[in-house]
Parts: structure tokens; sequence; C-alpha cells
DNA sequence: CGGACCATTGATAATTGTCAAAATTCGTGG
DNA sequence: CCACGAATTTTGACAATTATCAATGGTCCG
């Protein structure tokens, strides 16, 4: 017998699975979670929520990634998060039921899946562990602005261009023996509104880099890093405090 | 019969009652939290938490304020938060373990309440309200970041300025007759590493807005703001989207 | 009153933004 | 598979902003 859960369209169950926060639920949960989320899918640019949209529910990338930025009085987009497989938004407005503090709008393709904020919150009251996991998952974001603001704040863009290739150096990247390769999810615009720079200025540190040997371009969207530990220094952010 | 409370230093359990987090639990659920806490002061310039220390406890500001920074491997400090009354911090490295991210400092004598790690989960899981407090400040949080890496990245000082003024008018206001009169809670070099910018510029800024009329320095510490909309104005901040 | 600390101002240098043009890449359709 | 046009990226020249260095002025507190 073949049963069809609503979440059919998530092969294997992804949606769920890929989320860290619904890890510690055994199967039972989580088939009951998947009957309650719903599914949709966008387009390469199309916008998923607008900034100051009121939103009543959890979304969850299923598939692709979205940037999430926000958009200043005179047109500067600063972006913030570039979310991909797994990651999550709208919980913040699930309690206070402020709208969005920012836009998210698809990078690629992108298949999402839903889940209201009346059941999400029930998930929260219902299993701790989630609440926990959320918790842990919120920790880890602001850890990760922390990190930004610092990179930002400290104003020499060698050091920010660093940070960036670490990041998703992290997220992107896959090594082989030449050494890693990031696929960078997001254009030289992209990159400079997310370090808030010119996109002239990527650019040019960019080229900079590959002159230097320290990046190899392998074209427009792939960067070879020979060696890691080049880029942390670049970065130069204090994880080696003495 | 006078009642001794482990929190007795803190008049009427002040520690308590000013954590939003605390807010939902009626008094006995109260007096049961406040056995579990411990105090502890630091003076004036002491560090509380280093960065890279390993914490086993959530402090919760009970009295004075406290800047949290990271340090740059040459020196420069980037403040992330000023924590004031009521405001709490390592409850990041509650579930994960990790050490903490940053260096939080005494910027007046300081008294704090300490909740320790395990008491503090079991807490979590006892109460689901605390839980989802703690989430909702959490994401206060992020907001607020989000918001310094947007006034950070679009790189104009003058916004950034205009940012900060907001910020502290909110958190360090008081409104009299002829405006808001903001009691900065850090020095000009305090500032200066908050917004990512020289010393010398806040300086210059300050006496460019005073020159304009936008703002009125009444002594180091404090500023008089006649128009509030008129620092909305500098912030930029999107607020108004079309 | 004196000294330490903090803040302001000025002059200059360095960095990065802006504008303009050339080069490259990418996708589409022949 | 190639060619073409649009979009993106790179490069160059210059302007604007801000950092840095140095000196002066102010404030707080014993």
């Amino acid at each position: 017998m073949i049963v069809h859960y609503n979440c059919e369209k998530c092969k294997e169950h992804l949606c769920i699975h890929k989320v860290p926060i619904f890890s510690s639920l055994d199967s039972e949960d989580l088939r009951k979670i998947m009957k309650l989320i719903t599914h949709d899918e966008y387009k390469k640019g199309e916008t998923i929520v607008f900034e100051q949209e009121v939103m009543d529910s959890v979304i969850i990338i299923n598939e692709g990634s979205a940037k999430a930025y926000k958009t200043t009085a005179d047109g500067r987009e600063q972006i913030l998060y570039v979310f991909s497989e797994g990651d999550f938004f709208g919980e913040q407005n699930l309690f206070t039921g402020q709208p969005s503090t920012y836009t998210v709008e698809a990078l690629q393709p992108v298949k999402i899946c839903k889940l209201s904020r009346n059941q999400f919150q029930e998930l929260l009251y219902r299993y701790p562990d989630i609440a926990v996991k959320l918790i842990v998952e919120l920790g880890g974001r602001l850890s990760r602005l922390e990190n930004a603001i610092q990179s930002i704040g400290v104003r020499n863009v060698d050091n920010r261009i660093g940070f960036l290739l670490l990041e998703f150096a992290e997220k992107y990247g896959t090594k082989n023996k030449n050494g890693t390769v990031i696929h960078l999810p997001i254009s030289r615009e992209g990159m400079a509104n997310y370090l808030g720079v010119a996109r002239e200025t990527v650019s040019r540190k960019l080229s900079q880099l590959e002159n230097e040997g320290i990046i190899r371009s392998i074209s427009n969207k792939e960067i070879l890093i020979p060696e890691m530990s080049r880029i942390e220094e670049l970065a130069g952010i204090s994880s080696h405090l003495h």
C-alpha cells in the first residue's frame, strides 16, 4: 500500500529531514508534521517574501537558494543571508506578529515548504526539543551576524572578502586535489551588496587576489582556493587569540 | 516573618522581575528560580567574560551596563551590544558548549545574577513559555543586528550616526519639553568602535550635526535632540517603503 | 590645582566610490 | 555548433570620503 503524504512533492520527505530543528523527532512525529506542510515554487528572480509583508507561516527552503536583503531609502540593497536547502525563515514573526524585516528573493528555481504560524507554535509547545533546537539555530545565526558585523565594521575590504570566501567555502565549497572549489551562489553585485562595498571594488580585489596566487578564477561563478589558510589570514579574524 | 531569598541582594527581587523572559512566571515559580541564582559585582572596566572563555551559566545584568565586543588580530575592537538592566548573555553557549564569542566588560559598576547552565536548561524544558520568550528575545536581537549590518554596510557615516542615536534614544533617552535627552552609555571611542569608524570621525560628525542644529551637546555624555524626526531622516532607514 | 584621560580640530594620505568605456560571459535562436 | 545581443564583469581615471598622525583644548576627579 502506498501512502500519499501531503508532502509527497518532497522526494524522500526531504523538506523535513533536511531541517536540523526537526532532527530529534521520530518518524511517527515527522509524518504528523508532514501533513501540516504546504508547498510552493518560485522561479529565479521571484520574490518569496517582501520586506514589511505580514507573514503567517514559517518557510523552509527545500531546493535552490535565496537571498534575504534589506533596501535603504536610496535604493541600496544589503544582503543579510543566503539561504539554501534546509534553511528557514519567518520564525521571528511567529510570536510578535511583526512584518518581515527583509525581502527574500530566489537566486535559482526554489521549492519551499510552509508551516503555518499556529501549527509551528503548537509544535514548539509540544516538543521542547524543537524549541531548544530553534534556540540553538538562532544562536548560530546571531553568532554569524556578529562575525559579519565585525567583518564589515572593521572596514578593511580585504578582511571582508576573506570573510565571505571562508563562509562560502564552508557552505558551497567542495575539496579536490587542487584545493577547495567554491561555487558562488551570488553574482559580483550580490557579493558587493553582501559586503557593503561597490561592485567594482569586489572585482578589483578578486583580481588582485588572483595575481597574488591566493585564488584562481575558474569561471564567473567558480573560484579555486589552493590554500585555505591564506584566506583565513586574509580574513584576519581573531580565532587565534593569544 | 522575614523570608531570606538567596537573591536577597537584588532589592525587591529585581534581577528576576526585570527579565522579560521570566515575565510569564507566577511568584511561586519565581521564588524557586531565585533560589538558584548567585550574584557577583564588577567595577567599571573589569571584564565579566572573555572572548573564547567557556561559560557555564547565563548572566543577567541587574544593575549598570556593559559592552560586548570582539577583537581583531590587529587589536581593533568591534562593539556588538551595550547591555543594561534586564539584558542577559551566555545563552548561546548553553546547548552547544562553545566558548563565548565576545568579551563583556563593565562600563559602570555592574551587578549580575548568574543562573547555571543546567538549571537554565531545565527551566526551558519545564516552562515552554520561557523558551518562547527566549526565542522572541533572540529574534529581536537578530533583527537589531540585521539593522546594524545594514547601517554599517551601507557605508555612509551619517546614516550610521543616525542609527546609533535612534537606538540610544530609545534605550537611554528621556523626553522633556526641549526634546529628547540621551545619556550616552559609551565614550566617543566606544561609539566609534560600535559604528566601525575612527574616533575622530565621530567627533567631526557630531560637531557638524551640532552646527546644523540637529543635536545639542549638553555635556560629553549627554546630547539633546530637539527633533527626533531629523535623526530618523539622518538614519535614512527604509521604514517608509512606498 | 594638577594630572590623567578624553575629545576636538587640522593637515595629509590612503582607500574606496563613482562614472565611463572596454572586455568578457552567457543564453538564445538560427 | 556557432553567432549575436544582452547582461555582467573588468579596468581606468578621477573625486569623495574617511583614516591617520599630530597637536591642541577640555573635563573630571583626587
